[in-house]
DNA sequence: AGCACA
């Protein structure tokens, strides 16, 4: 069956997620997967029961979402291929740029006529702890050339088929890092050391690919902090 | 399976 006949959308509606994911590391892998296809605004993801193991990905541009669902549909991530829709609806952080945002409080009231009190449940718990929206301002140009520190007083290594990946939030799993670094070709493994937060080693079947895969990825950020710098590792 | 953003 083809994904419905929902019309093109900036979010992408993602279902058979993981579900013991966190949500927390869930929307940064999401994260990491998806900004390579273009600017993300926001990340939407909820565990209350109804919403658990969907998530929503809002681009800046429909193209970026297209291409996302396209090339991502059905993509193993954390071992359950994703499904991938477009969004039934505007997503607020898209709203709030064109102006068209209308608060929730308010939209409530206009509802309330038409539906009076039908379920006046209102379950409000769970202070969320991350700034959920920090991804917009983090994807300001990923995968441009954006001088991170190169902290490194040493002349580069020599090309590798490992590479050695530095400044990494220490909340970085291999998973995470796995997700980035096998969409390029020759990807063998990911190693992070328990003792050594914040960085990590990704191997390659050559040098070739590991330089590719360097080249792409070099300044990635995981979190808007945090920039990665990427080398060779010594030999 | 399940379409939210507080």
């Amino acid at each position: 069956m083809m994904s419905a006949d929902i019309p093109p959308n900036q979010t992408i509606y993602v279902n058979n997620l993981n579900e013991r994911v966190k949500k927390e590391e869930l929307k940064k892998s999401l994260y990491a997967l998806f900004s390579q296809f273009g600017r993300i605004a926001d990340i939407v993801a909820l565990k209350t029961t109804k919403l658990r193991g969907q998530a929503w990905v809002v681009f800046d541009e429909i193209t970026a979402a297209s291409n996302a669902l396209r090339q991502m549909q059905g993509f193993p991530f954390y071992d359950k291929p994703m499904r991938i829709q477009y969004g039934k609806s505007k997503s607020d952080a898209i709203a709030k740029v064109d102006g068209t945002y209308v608060p929730r409080e308010k939209r409530k009231k206009q509802e309330e006529k038409a539906e009076k009190r039908r379920k006046e449940q209102h379950e409000t718990h769970q202070a969320g702890n991350g700034p959920a929206t920090s991804y917009g301002a983090a994807a300001a140009s990923q995968s441009q050339f954006q001088q991170g520190k190169p902290s490194s007083q040493e002349p580069p290594a020599p090309p590798n088929n490992i590479l050695f990946i530095q400044n990494l939030p220490h909340e970085t799993t291999t998973m995470m890092l796995q997700m980035l670094f096998q969409q390029y070709p020759g990807f063998k493994e990911v190693r992070m050391i328990e003792a050594k937060p914040g960085i990590a080693f990704v191997e390659y079947g050559d040098e070739m690919q590991a330089s590719v895969a360097m080249q792409a990825l070099q300044g990635f950020k995981i979190t808007p902090q945090n920039p990665m710098l990427i080398t060779y590792a010594k030999k």
